[in-house]
RNA sequence: GGAGGGAUUCCCGAGCGGCCAAAGGGAGCAGACUGUAAAUCUGCCGUCUUCGACUUCGAAGGUUCGAAUCCUUCUCCCUCCA
């Protein structure tokens, strides 16, 4: 198998674990956060300032590389690692969030997704088959089953149907999918129906996949039933194989993710925030464009390590947001992504010195929001 | 010296008798953002405690039931002719 997980340590009180994820680009530590460069790309960071931070593993997502600039010429560079200068780890969604997300440019039907281009309207096309064959030509070190990710709220009907059809999908994933040089993951979806969700599991644990992903949450629900969802499904995945949420990335939800068992995680949230003038902070959200932070020659985060809490002040920082200067848009985005990747860091050595519980508390006790 | 044009709420700029507290931008302020159609989107933006009331459209007078809009004078700007 090409992708591999080593259980290291399972905390004593919670379902949180720490472990190592063997890929073809090297072997991570988990649990871990995934930034997400959707276009090869994590939005105004280099691949350097990435690997100084300590990213282990980002993502790209098969969607957009098939509109732009399409598989074969990333394969032409020799693949999406080479192609984007990264040599660490690389999972490419399998475009299941875009089938969501697309609302009317897109037709589900039985045998894949009819989409329309949001860059340029022409029709196209996405099946298990497809996905699955872009995938293998964007070389990534994990690939991702064609799902159907569910809105909510959804009818228990519709939620059944469509989990279903991910089954199936998987099922032709799994079929289609003959590279030796990448490992390949389900998703669990079921919608917010524990019955679906635990067919789900079942269904996909069943064919034997490298790693389970859950998807079709953070989709709009309260925490709380994001939670209960997660409590009920990470039980039903075995506990020797990676299991990646999906699409989760504030502190809160990452903790608490991890506290019923989740290893990886990815979002947008770190860099798009950045993007509109928000830090992400132990304490909850720093909204560095406001006027409050005029004056504020502090650092974004008091003791924070990172390259724009070494140097830069808030007010300097709200002074490039108001210029509309890129800089702004640079420094946030790394101080975000780092400071959940050494949050994961400080979860995982929690973890490792069997005090998990301790610092869940304490996180809750600093953050608000 | 002569002939025109113009002064609008923080800025630019529409309005040219009632539907105007006054379009639209910008700036400012605030909110949202969770497998990225996102350097995006939303709200507020004269004062007061909401309905509503009150004070505004260079200044002062006037016409009118009613004026940012019409008239008179004044102040300041701009263009052209000498």
């Amino acid at each position: 198998m090409v992708i591999t997980y080593e259980l290291q340590k399972e905390c004593s009180h919670t379902g949180a674990r720490a472990g190592l994820l063997h890929t073809p680009h090297g072997t991570f530590m988990t649990p871990m956060f995934m930034p997400v460069g959707t276009q090869a790309t994590v939005k105004t960071m280099t691949p350097e300032e990435l690997h100084e931070m300590g990213a282990q593993i980002i993502l790209s997502n098969t969607y957009h590389l098939f509109l732009r600039p399409g598989a074969d010429l990333v394969e032409e560079a020799g693949g999406l690692h080479s192609f984007m200068h990264w040599d660490k780890g690389i999972l490419t969604d399998s475009g299941g969030f875009q089938v969501f997300s697309l609302g009317d440019l897109r037709k589900i039907t039985e045998e894949g997704v009819a989409f329309r281009s949001h860059l340029d309207g022409s029709k196209k096309f996405l099946s298990p088959e497809i996905a699955t064959k872009v995938q293998e030509q964007l070389g990534s070190d994990i690939a991702m089953a064609f799902d159907e990710c569910i809105p909510y709220p959804a009818a228990h009907d519709y939620a059944d149907k469509s989990t279903a059809r991910t089954s199936r999908w998987a099922e032709r994933c799994r079929k289609a999918h003959t590279s030796s040089k990448q490992g390949m993951f389900g998703i669990v979806q079921g919608g917010m129906y524990k019955d679906l969700r635990t067919r789900s599991a079942k269904e996909l644990v069943a064919m034997d996949f490298d790693g389970y992903s859950i998807g079709g949450l953070s989709v709009g629900e309260p925490h709380e039933l994001m939670y209960e969802m997660l409590e009920h499904t990470t039980p039903l995945l075995p506990t020797n194989k990676a299991r990646y949420l999906m699409g989760v990335g504030t502190p809160d939800c990452l903790v608490e993710g991890v506290a019923r068992g989740v290893d990886m995680f990815d979002c947008v949230y770190p860099t798009r925030v950045a993007r509109n003038g928000m830090a992400m902070t132990h304490k909850g959200r720093v909204v560095l464009k406001n006027a409050t932070y005029v004056h504020d020659w502090g650092p974004i985060e008091e003791g924070c390590q990172c390259y724009a809490c070494r140097h830069y002040s808030r007010a300097y920082i709200r002074h490039l947001y108001k210029a509309e200067e890129i800089l702004a848009f640079r420094l946030v985005s790394y101080h975000n992504l780092y400071f959940l990747l050494q949050f994961m860091r400080d979860m995982r050595t929690a973890i490792l010195e069997d005090r998990f519980p301790a610092f869940r508390d304490e996180f809750w006790s600093l953050y608000t929001h």
